[in-house]
DNA sequence: AAAAAAGGCAACCGCGGTCAT
DNA sequence: AATGACCGCGGTTGCCTTTTT
């Protein structure tokens, strides 16, 4: 027993046997797949023995959500799903498992590992600790704003992209036309508005449900669902005319603000400049002069994802402002 | 080409809460 | 009410892969 009394082993007789750890092999996985296919999850350590597995029940439960589980979704995070993620950490802190429930298909260990390794990367690469307020100032007025524009101009390619295989119009003519009257208008970042809040930064219960156990993998993301809703719900939103779409005036949505709607728009000059007044502009003046000295830290595996990074920030220091 | 370092991710562990007896 | 088993969460570890030197 330890000091607040809980027994240190496991009573179970089953347990005090040699039970595997490590990686699960494919043999494992069919037991287990095949066990709750009939018998249905739960109870994993009676489950475990039943199954014939020689592994604690903790181990066969975590197996199952975490990699067998039909619903899990691979492959990369995308765009969307990194916005969500940046957007509700900076509400809710390391609560994973709650993060975890408005991204269908992803487990809590998945995306803790991508803020363990992605996002606290980019806080080594600034210098600065993941939690201070620099680095999620930083998120939220550079990463986040880009993230939103990435994936304004990925939608944007892909109506251009449908605008041009299902019409006859030329391939200029579909160009144009799309980028005046798409969705995506939906998702302009107007950085001199600041009215990035009323856009993104919206997570909907009506359409991303915490309870995904039957919920078929969407392979196009809540977010963009969540968008493209004005056209099936547009009841929520008015004052559109034609299609001249202007943010601050024409998005209505009180009636379905959530809980936990994220509000951006007292994002003003002023607190931009308290924001500056703040850090001192230090980590501003670190970046612009790592980036001519030979061991710049965005020299490091230097891909997309990162450049946009310096760019922002360059343009920042340039003009001081977005 | 080989060694070292870093990254990525699956799996484990301890803790606290809940449930069943 | 007390106890033990179970469950789920968040933190951490360790191994395999990829990148860098």
């Amino acid at each position: 027993m330890d000091e607040k009394g809980r027994t240190l082993k496991n009573n179970n007789m089953e347990d005090e046997m040699d039970l595997k750890r490590g990686p699960w092999t494919a043999e494992e996985d069919f037991k287990l797949m095949n066990y709750i296919a009939t018998h249905g999850e739960g109870r994993w350590n009676s489950l475990s023995r039943c199954a014939g597995l020689q592994r604690t029940g903790k181990s066969c439960r975590l197996r199952w959500l975490n990699y067998l589980r039909p619903d899990v979704r691979r492959g990369n995070i995308t765009l969307e799903e990194q916005l969500l993620i940046l957007e509700l950490h900076s509400r809710w802190g390391n609560r994973w498992s709650k993060i975890a429930q408005y991204l269908p298909g992803r487990t809590d260990n998945e995306i803790k590992n991508y803020w363990r390794t992605r996002v606290q990367k980019h806080a080594k690469q600034l210098k600065c600790d993941v939690n201070s307020q620099q680095f999620k100032d930083t998120m939220k007025y550079l990463w986040m704003p880009r993230l939103v524009e990435r994936i304004q101009s990925a939608s944007a390619a892909a109506t251009v992209a449908t605008t041009t295989k299902t019409t006859t119009t030329t391939g200029s003519a579909a160009t144009s036309s799309s980028n005046t009257t798409s969705n995506n208008q939906f998702m302009t970042y107007d950085y001199n508005n600041n009215s990035m809040g009323q856009q993104f930064g919206v997570v909907n219960n009506d359409y991303i449900t915490p309870d995904n156990s039957n919920v078929a993998v969407s392979p196009m993301s809540d977010l963009t669902e969540y968008y493209s809703a004005q056209n099936t719900y547009p009841e929520y939103y008015s004052g559109q005319v034609g299609n001249n779409y202007y943010p601050d005036q024409d998005l209505v949505v009180p009636q379905i603000l959530p809980d936990n709607y994220l509000d951006y728009s007292g994002l003003l000059d002023e607190d931009l400049a308290v924001m500056q007044e703040q850090s001192n502009l230090n980590w501003f003046e670190d970046i612009n002069g790592a980036t001519s000295s030979s061991d710049s830290l965005w020299n490091i595996g230097e891909s997309d994802e990162d450049l946009w990074f310096l760019q922002d920030q360059q343009q920042f220091n340039n003009n001081g402002n977005f």
